[in-house]
DNA sequence: GACAATATAGACTGATCTGTCTATTTTTAT
DNA sequence: ATAAAAATAGACAGATCAGTCTATATTGTC
């Protein structure tokens, strides 16, 4: 299943399908950018959609490795993690090659919610949830549902905000939203 | 300028672009629906960008006619309208044929920041901010800015959270957290 | 070195894409 | 009624789309 080739097409097909979209690249791109045969695509992937959704995990995986693991190495508490994690978001909307949240494109292109795609987008984003639940929970908060659910409102707000609306400093706003629902959960 | 057939001709667009997206249906699906010969289409607009931008500045149109009018309608005073603003995006949420912010989803496929479509959806959303501002102006907040830039980021999130991961509570959730940051400002 | 698995280039299908052009008909306004 | 404007159907161009097939070449493994 694994194999260099097929890391590379994943790879090349995410920075692609994340700057341009969905639809708007097509596999003979990707094949030429990634300096790869069609059949070798093929091979891998049955269809365009299993790459897409190859490309999703990909991006989910790195998530977990990548942003949360920054969270994590920032603050031991989880109060400190929860703010913690809007500094994160503001690292990622001021990189370069900031075009969004892949999840939010994707549930864009594919509305249909039974849509494997739109699935994985949907399974991201309660992944997004969990996850500021667990820190709301594990920091001690009255209701930490709610607690959750407020967070995940800023930080998808802040997502949205920063890349369409172009406001570099949502993850800063998010954040000082954040410490007024922290406080009112009695953190 | 103004003609039936373009009237008729954004509306189709309009539906079929929010429902499939922007790049997904193409100009013959749009002209079949829309009963509509192909150069009328071309006659009315240069081209399939020139569409989308019609399409989106009447969906700003009819957001300006329909949601705030029925935020307007709701409450007399600023801060009601402010918690109006919740209930009318519950409502939206609710509607069957609900498949996320149009603008959200123009920004998804045109990544281009000088894109003239991204540009569109960019002034859409600072419309929303600067509605939100004026309203926490008038209620008498005490960070005007800071208390819309907190509502602004609530509403996009439950967009997102409602239409990508289905949290068909998204409005109810934001409503709530939108309380906290009101009662913070000193309203 | 031999064998099997993998990758290669590129032709090919059939559909679809945006946009142009023409020749005819219908509508509108005077 | 007549002239001008708008809409029609449909062919056409040239590009691109996803996906299949084949025949050759390059790998990696024992």
């Amino acid at each position: 299943m694994a194999s260099a080739k097929r890391d590379h097409l994943i790879d090349t097909a995410l920075r692609l399908f994340g700057r341009d979209g969905y639809h708007a690249v097509g596999i003979d791109r990707v094949i030429a950018e990634a300096g790869v045969a069609r059949m070798t695509l093929y091979n891998h992937f049955k269809s365009k959609d299993e790459l897409i959704l190859a490309v999703l995990h990909r991006r989910d995986e790195r998530f977990r490795n990548s942003f949360m693991r920054q969270v994590e190495r920032a603050a031991p508490d989880p109060k400190g993690r929860i703010l913690a994690t809007f500094d994160a978001l503001d690292t990622w909307f001021a990189s370069d090659d900031f075009t969004g949240c892949m999840f939010i494109n994707a549930a864009a292109e594919y509305s249909d919610k039974n849509d494997p795609i739109h699935r994985t987008a949907r399974e991201h984003k309660d992944l997004v949830v969990d996850y500021l639940r667990d820190l709301a929970s594990k920091a001690g908060a009255a209701d930490p549902d709610g607690l959750a659910a407020g967070l995940a409102l800023l930080t998808e707000g802040a997502i949205v905000l920063a890349h369409v609306a172009g406001h570099k400093d949502a993850a800063r706003k998010a954040k000082k939203a954040a410490e007024v629902l922290i406080r009112d959960a009695g953190l």
